[in-house]
DNA sequence: CTGAAAGCGCTTACAG
DNA sequence: CTGAAAGCGCTTACAG
């Protein structure tokens, strides 16, 4: 509706074919079209202004260069932009555009968006979840190639953040600057189910691994499940409260806001982190470069895994084009991994955690 | 390449012509088609698992019912999510789609964006600016609608907060409580250049005309340009300082991590908000809510801005289509607005504003 | 080295 | 009420 210029005005203008013309654009290896037509067809290409339809050409191929991108509740996050960000990117280096569809809550409404992306020939869709957690997919989507960011689906591959690998490491440097007895604040009492979160078990494993393994221990916890500052305020001020007996030189809190709470609780009593406690804590919102002083914090690398859910995403859209045209008896190159894609969770040291001993 | 179902298969099935499958399925009004074979048709895609090949239709129509989104920067902001999320929702009302670019700031990146956009024969487009301020676009977008989301450009459609608004109100506030004498926090020492802020000079402008039409009076000030806590933290503990030369009895901060530098400043005094000061602020980022007490801020309406772009789009993409139909030398629908659209900046009451007097 | 022709899946006048 | 035919803009064997 837009692009008014086609092959056909580029034919006419420099009295060639159409097929020629789009073989020069395209420059196609096998027939050889000499260097002199190709240059006088793109030059005539960039002087009528001429832009493709692509449209058109993927009609005839049934090739997008598409992938749709649906996120369930990412686009709510404060992840949300790391995530986006990492898909646009790596999509834009491999000349992909993505179509990106926020989904509710509603039943059908993955199913909806899932088929709004095949009839718009999407080669591929990354489902984007705000929480990792384990989730149902509508089975209408034959051998589209899918991945699930930050969370899993039955026969789907998927990429989450390594949590209990994080947990362990957040016990491990602590051990290493001192500290032998720690505060926990945010164990669940239960572990969550699957549906509801695969990682927040996986990161208090963890560091209950990462205790055992380096001998320091949890000598005082508060447990909760709504993992906001409040939570934090009033677990430190609890674990505050009992420090003669505990002797904790450390919080651990299980997320930022958790920590953004002791912090107000610390600060309230005077105390200072780190000198009289120290925070070590996970997540790596923004918020946590904000605190005075700066926490150290594990990263969740929302980046990373919507990078390589793009990546694995382009790989399918691009093996599978190539197995069509050499034999399509080959298995399915987009068959489903089981085994998740785990992503490193890096510690981000900042200034809440001294050295002691 | 996914959908393998045609019209033609349907037409086989049921044992009509595939024009008359078309108009079932798309229920054309002018061609009588009896309700019976409405239904079999229906029925027979059901059945088949049909899912129309969009590229297709959008081939022979020329209306593809999808816009696209160039962020420029947000998509790394703070506010993206919400911005991102008016867009997805109103576009998911109007069964419109969105093709997602995030740009960088290489001198032809838009200029590329915009280009992709339109060989994907997108019928609009909106560009999301992180901060508002005056961009160019680049012009070889002939006739396609577009629209500035946070920001100007020369002939362009544009939607922006009511900023000079905020900063009035956000006075009127402090005066209905009761305030008279503020200390403000993050002025910039020389009005930015529209390239580079558009709103800061009107926030700053509208705190300045409230107080002359309410009596309040700025009797303490810090400037900066920085706008993060530290500029916060900073600025409270000089305001401190002299207090009892100034007598203020609120700190009004131009943004919420000025704010949370203030909040800081205060706790370390042991000082109480609202109590010993109250504090205003602007942005309503998630962070004013978390808080101690949550904060009373003015809120930068994302989601609306989002909203009402998209809404601006798919009103174009309708006039746009019906224009075609009637008459073609009607003028364009989409003629550039010279006004922006200015949306209301709601305060949100929350704990950090005391009533005095 | 280049062109004529078919076809991707749909919609839309135009006949009947 | 329904069908045959053309065409959207491209690419791709297949001839020459």
């Amino acid at each position: 509706m837009e692009s008014r210029i086609t092959i056909a005005d580029i034919a006419q203008h420099v009295g060639l074919s159409t097929a020629t013309v789009s073989m020069a654009l395209n420059s196609v290896h096998k027939s050889r079209i000499p260097e002199a037509t190709i240059e006088r067809v793109q030059q005539a290409a960039r002087h009528l202004g001429y832009v493709p339809n692509l449209t058109a050409r993927n009609l005839r191929t049934g090739t997008t260069s598409t992938v749709g991108f649906v996120s369930s509740g990412v686009t709510v996050t404060r992840f949300a932009s790391q995530m986006i960000r990492g898909i646009l990117d790596t999509a834009d280096e491999h000349s992909f555009s993505v179509l990106m569809m926020e989904v509710d809550r509603s039943p059908d409404g993955m199913a909806r968006a899932l088929s709004a992306l095949r009839s718009r020939a999407v080669e591929g869709f990354a489902v984007g979840l705000m929480s990792p957690r384990l989730v149902s997919l509508p089975h209408l989507t034959s051998g589209l190639p899918g991945v699930i960011i930050n969370g899993q689906a039955d026969g789907w591959h998927s990429i989450m953040p390594d949590e209990e690998d994080a947990g362990r490491r957040a016990i491990a440097y602590l051990r290493a600057h001192g500290h032998r007895r720690v505060a926990l604040i945010g164990r669940y009492p239960t572990d969550p189910a699957p549906e509801v979160s695969i990682c927040i078990g996986a990161r208090l494993r963890g560091i209950d691994a990462g205790c055992a393994a380096s001998g320091v221990q949890i000598v005082d916890e508060v447990p909760g499940e709504a993992w906001e500052s409040p939570l934090g305020f009033e677990g430190a001020n609890a674990i505050l409260d009992r420090l003669d007996r505990s002797g904790a030189a450390a919080i651990v809190a299980a997320n930022d806001r958790i920590a953004m709470g002791v912090y107000q609780a610390l600060c309230d009593r005077n105390l200072r982190v780190p000198d009289d406690m120290s925070v070590l804590s996970f997540d790596d919102e923004p918020l946590a470069n904000m605190m005075r002083p700066p926490m150290t914090t594990l990263h969740l690398p929302y980046l990373e895994m919507g990078a390589l859910g793009m990546e694995y995403l382009v790989d399918c859209a691009r093996s599978h084009g190539r197995a069509q045209k050499n034999a399509d008896n080959q298995s399915s190159q987009s068959e489903p991994h089981s085994e998740p894609t785990l992503v490193h969770v890096p510690i981000v040291e900042r200034d809440s955690v001294r050295t002691i001993g």
